[in-house]
DNA sequence: AATCGGTGTGACGATCGTGTGACACTTTTC
DNA sequence: GAAAAGTGTCACACGATCGTCACACCGATT
């Protein structure tokens, strides 16, 4: 979790507008957002995801914030992710009883973006002191997010927006083997329906982008599970 | 209406309330704003953001106001960022010692929001066309901001206001991939609804007027994305 | 009133990217 | 070995996106 190269932001926000500023805010920073609306959501993607900080709303149906606090705080696995609690209220009993269970900062709605970016980067700089790298590499392959261009041994290579995104995610953990499930949701989107074996034929797109210029497969096909990179 | 080229202002303050007061009298005057509530803080801030100009707090926690002014000063490469010190105290003393420490003024609160904008307007008059060089360049074009002009190869060329800060947005950042939604909120303003196929069209106009004179297209098109110069 | 520069919008054609099915091929299972 | 399951690759048709044009609108200037 600690090697990963791009931040991601987890955002536990049920109501959808407050959800499209935060990604929206976060991603012109330079993050990578996952989303999750409700406690359950938001559980499984800690897990899934390994997010870098957690921007947690107070109110939440079924599993209240607090409790999603609790449970992340409470596995040593996911212990350290900085946890950022929004919160409506501001009494100071409820500031006190969200950093009591172990959130690192607290912010009030209304907030100012500014602020809670800051304070973001703040929490990001204690467990992450690596710059906030908008350049992906591995081996000879640079992937740079921000300007959105990919060179291999210094040439530079022409992608589709799905095989940019698809390298970039690759990129963003080597070695480790994502499903095709995983790939659909990060490449695709959430609730895009599409045949995974759409993904086999962008994966080949992909390699034979990567290979113009020579140079060996860097992709690793894992049969029955999906791809990794190297 | 929040041009690209803003001058922005960093206020230190670590009581909420006096923040959101500068920030609304701020950004009702044109300014972008950026936030700190302590030192720490507004350290990073300074580097990160690197703003016009610094509203300084005396009294903040940890590392005082003082003392971020020192150390602003002692670095060659922000010392050239005029301060204001806002306190409580109206000693001549601390006047004084304020100043000293290479504080540029000294308002003491309560203070009068106009005045206090006022002396930010004069503040920013003394460095700003001197210092901050509002002249952009990339590869033969040149931006020169404070003389609202464009030159390509030397010669000038003619831009609207809506193409003019577009080129200015693009080049702030050449290479930075641009979605239409950051170029609406750069450009256009935040809360101006257009379509986003306008951008298309001065896009369009700003690559004709950029190649008037010949020369290559030095927009990018990245599809599905936006767009980037270079 | 008339003109003019600047701007937003809709329409249209051209291009590029994408999803799908079919088929060959490889690997696993029986 | 044969069957089954998984994967690589190809061509094609559809849809999304983009560049461009013409036109209407609006405010400023004369």
């Amino acid at each position: 979790m600690s090697p990963a190269q791009q931040p991601c932001v987890l955002v536990v926000e049920d109501e959808s507008a407050q959800r499209e500023v935060l990604k929206y805010n976060l991603e012109a920073e330079g993050f990578r957002v996952a989303l999750a609306e409700n406690g359950d959501e938001a559980l499984l993607m800690v897990s899934e995801e390994k997010p870098d900080l957690i921007v947690l709303d107070w109110m939440l149906p079924n599993v209240s914030g607090i409790e999603i606090c609790r449970r992340v705080k409470a596995n040593p696995e996911t212990r350290s992710i900085p946890i950022i609690m929004l919160s409506a209220r501001s009494e100071e009993t409820d500031r006190v009883r969200g950093l009591e269970t172990g959130a690192d900062d607290y912010v009030v709605k209304p907030y100012s973006v500014v602020e809670l970016m800051a304070r973001l980067r703040t929490q990001l700089r204690r467990t992450r002191p690596a710059t906030m790298g908008e350049r992906l590499i591995f081996e000879d392959i640079v992937l740079d997010a921000a300007e959105h261009r990919v060179f291999r041994d210094g040439q530079p290579l022409k992608l589709g927006p799905t095989e940019f995104r698809l390298l970039s995610t690759l990129m963003e953990k080597p070695g480790r083997v994502w499903t095709r499930d995983q790939l659909l949701d990060r490449v695709w989107g959430r609730d895009i329906y599409v045949d995974t074996r759409t993904i086999d034929v962008h994966v080949g797109r992909l390699r034979k982008a990567l290979m113009v210029h020579g140079g060996s497969d860097p992709v690793r096909t894992v049969r029955g599970t999906g791809y990794s990179l190297g």
